[in-house]
DNA sequence: TATTGTTATACTCTATAACTATA
DNA sequence: TATAGTTATAGAGTATAACAATA
């Protein structure tokens, strides 16, 4: 009962002309498409998540201190568009987990520092390369072009989650 | 709270100072990237949603039906890439709401027929409009280029959701 | 016996509101 | 009084396991 999409068009040139025949570049039906396309992939990465791996918060938050360094909740919260409560379950996760590490800000008494620990960058490489082995997979069958055009895409996201 | 001080910057700058958008189309590492953009996307997404509004999968659902006439609860599982039980609370919640009909198949007892009411529709319609609101401001202050790259990646992005 | 769908239950993730401590 | 973080609590969304009805 599945429809096929249809093959990828080539859009070397034609980037601007060219719309494919299933997804507008109007904003307001690209708007309904991405909405479905973003929460449908959603819910298969979660489902092809391993047992034992981290959440997707999780692995965010790692991957962010990992990049960026020390950094408190606040900052955190604001940098994964969550609420502060949820970021201090995450980080506390993390922490009993022997990812990260609190520490106290040292001018202001009321902030905390959160950073990765070494198990944590250990974990955060192992999580990478295992978990993301079905997606990777999948990647990898794509034409060069096609994992081109999600890279784009994928700065493209962020930039609308941005907000 | 823990006392030591962490030390500063030490992971911070060696990680990626490559441009974004060149980021990388290396499969494993473009997945961690995709995953993390949808991942943050789809929770922008979910608290910019209006409060009177359907759900991400009650709205798919929708979306599907309207689009390819009555189905049952386990195509539309298929379809969504949601569990069966999963899939019955959301159709249940439609028909409370008076968006879909249920009805027996002509010829096999056990399945069950989803077909989306004329309130389905214009609801559809309605929250279609309204809720992307949102995300289609904020395509709109794209280029069409960028809309473009978009648009061939939603596609993209369905057919890595498609296992 | 296999398949379709449902019920019962539980878990994960996130949010809001109220509270504590510091500035 | 304002800000950073936490605790308590609730809600949405999805999953697994067990069950009922039909093929």
């Amino acid at each position: 009962m599945r429809s096929s999409l249809p093959p990828a068009a080539d859009v070397a040139g034609a980037v601007e002309t060219a719309p494919p025949s299933v997804s507008s570049c109007r904003p307001a039906t690209l708007s309904a498409e991405l909405r479905i396309s973003v929460s449908r992939l959603h819910r298969q990465l979660r489902s092809q998540r391993g047992e034992a791996d981290l959440s997707d918060g999780q692995y965010a938050v790692l991957s962010v201190l990992d990049k960026f360094g020390p950094m408190s909740p606040g900052a955190l919260a604001d940098h994964e568009r969550m609420r502060p409560p949820s970021m201090t379950r995450t980080v506390n996760a993390l922490d009993e987990l022997g990812l990260v590490r609190k520490s106290e800000h040292p001018t202001d008494g009321r902030q905390v520092l959160v950073s990765v620990t070494e198990a944590g960058v250990a974990e955060l490489r192992e999580t990478r390369r295992r978990r993301d082995a079905w997606l990777t997979r999948r990647l990898g069958a794509l034409t060069a072009e096609d994992r081109a055009v999600l890279a784009r895409s994928s700065e493209l996201l962020r930039r609308l989650a941005a907000g």
